[in-house]
RNA sequence: GCCCGGAUAGCUCAGUUGGUAGAGCAGAGGAUUGAAAAUCCUCGUGUCGGUGGUUCGAUUCCGCCUCCGGGCA
């Protein structure tokens, strides 16, 4: 549903927007117990934001609501994969956008709750319309870099497009590849469909600015593709990294207890998963296979574990500390629901 | 007690035929458009165990001491 453009940038416009909330934060943080809380306050259903629980079978070492407390306030888009197939930014922003509309029809508030971050931005800010993987294209592609080398996989689109090698670091191959494939299968710079392939769109003067690649990164903002929704933003964090990492490494020992270790062995002994696959490439997931293949003992295989997550907690973090209009609430405060409770009150409100 | 190895970055270790040192891991910062819990980029001063000696100069060679392995008694 497009819109006349210049309409959606009015800031208050007639058209009134539902709400929706947002609980962002690294893992390990304690967002799934605040979200919880707020839905014994407040009429929301939950959605999980999280690239690995989707993944039917791996629930310890995702840390995925138990029965019980998905009994007491249900989870959606949690279990939906099997952890042999792969989902995608594409996949969950198709699949939250329709779960949204279903709870808002039903007069209720979607409480998004996760640590992907980029399925939120890609949520908030809509995708480029552009082709879904081709598995067949990227095997081939990879032939061509085993053969010739990655490097000239890299020459190839320094040739198609330069504004994308510019932005694209040689020896990241997975995006290499990535961009390669898009414009194999459209034909066009992949950084002309990340800008919206709309060159006459208004918001760029001319091509005198040709130099300032953040004019092609900027994801598509068109309005008419953006989230319609009013959202509350949160965030949540310890003060203190190294809190974060007391709480990374206690839980982590937890999910030893818990038999993550047999999990893992649950699932290799299916015999059609690799550790190559996304779900097996998951943190703490990768490390067990590993163990379970030999590489390590017990122990370098829980200081291996530890120490992935508290990277994906520092990535996580890096994704939160540039995001605009954050709210952000304290790992370890007892006020968090009533300060939560307040900010989405005041946005209520002020909508 | 004696003999042989070790002792260098938070950890595991390399190295300097004598001119004060560098990898991997960890850590920190950053990027991020259908794999994103993925993938990638940047960042390395540490009484080279202590102490005396030889030397213009010792982390490096020599003596002694401390600690840790292993062996012999």
């Amino acid at each position: 549903m497009a819109k006349v453009k210049g309409m959606a940038s009015d800031p208050d416009g007639e058209e009134t927007r539902p709400p929706a909330i947002f609980l962002m934060g690294p893992t390990a943080s304690g967002k799934t117990d605040l979200a919880m809380q707020l839905c014994e306050r407040l009429p929301c259903d939950i959605i999980s934001v999280d690239s690995a629980m989707v993944y039917r079978g791996m629930d310890i070492g995702t840390a995925k609501p138990s029965p019980e407390e998905q009994a007491r306030a249900p989870h959606r888009l949690i279990d939906i994969c099997d952890p042999a197939a792969t989902y995608s930014a594409a996949d969950f922003c198709r699949d939250a956008r329709r779960e949204m509309a279903s709870i808002t029809t039903a007069g209720r508030i979607p409480l998004l709750v996760g640590g992907t971050m980029m399925y939120f931005k890609s949520l908030l800010n809509g995708l480029s319309d552009m082709p879904a993987a081709d598995p067949a294209l990227r095997r081939e592609l990879e032939v061509v870099a085993a053969e010739q080398g990655w490097r000239a996989l890299y020459e190839e689109l320094k040739r198609l497009d330069p504004v994308a090698a510019e932005l694209i670091h040689p020896n990241n191959h997975q995006r290499l590849l990535r961009a390669v494939e898009v414009i194999r299968l459209r034909g066009v710079p992949v950084s002309e469909l990340w800008r919206g392939g709309n060159p006459a769109s208004g918001d760029v003067q001319g091509t005198k600015d040709i130099k300032d690649y953040s004019y092609f990164t900027r994801w598509q903002a068109d309005e008419s593709d953006s989230l319609p929704y009013t959202v509350t933003q949160l965030a949540m964090a310890p003060l203190e990294r190294s809190l974060l990492h007391e709480r990374i490494r206690l839980r982590f020992s937890q999910m030893l207890v818990q038999g993550f270790v047999s999990e893992v062995r649950g699932l290799m002994s299916r015999g059609d998963l690799h550790d190559d696959m996304p779900s097996m490439r998951c943190v703490g997931y990768r490390q067990v296979w590993s163990h379970l293949e030999g590489t390590c003992d017990v122990d370098e295989m829980f200081e291996n574990g530890v120490a992935a997550t508290r990277q994906l907690a520092k990535r996580q973090l890096t994704w939160l500390r540039k995001w605009r209009n954050l709210h952000w609430l304290e790992s370890d405060s007892s006020q968090n629901l009533t300060v939560a409770l307040k900010i989405i009150g005041l946005h209520a409100t002020l909508k």
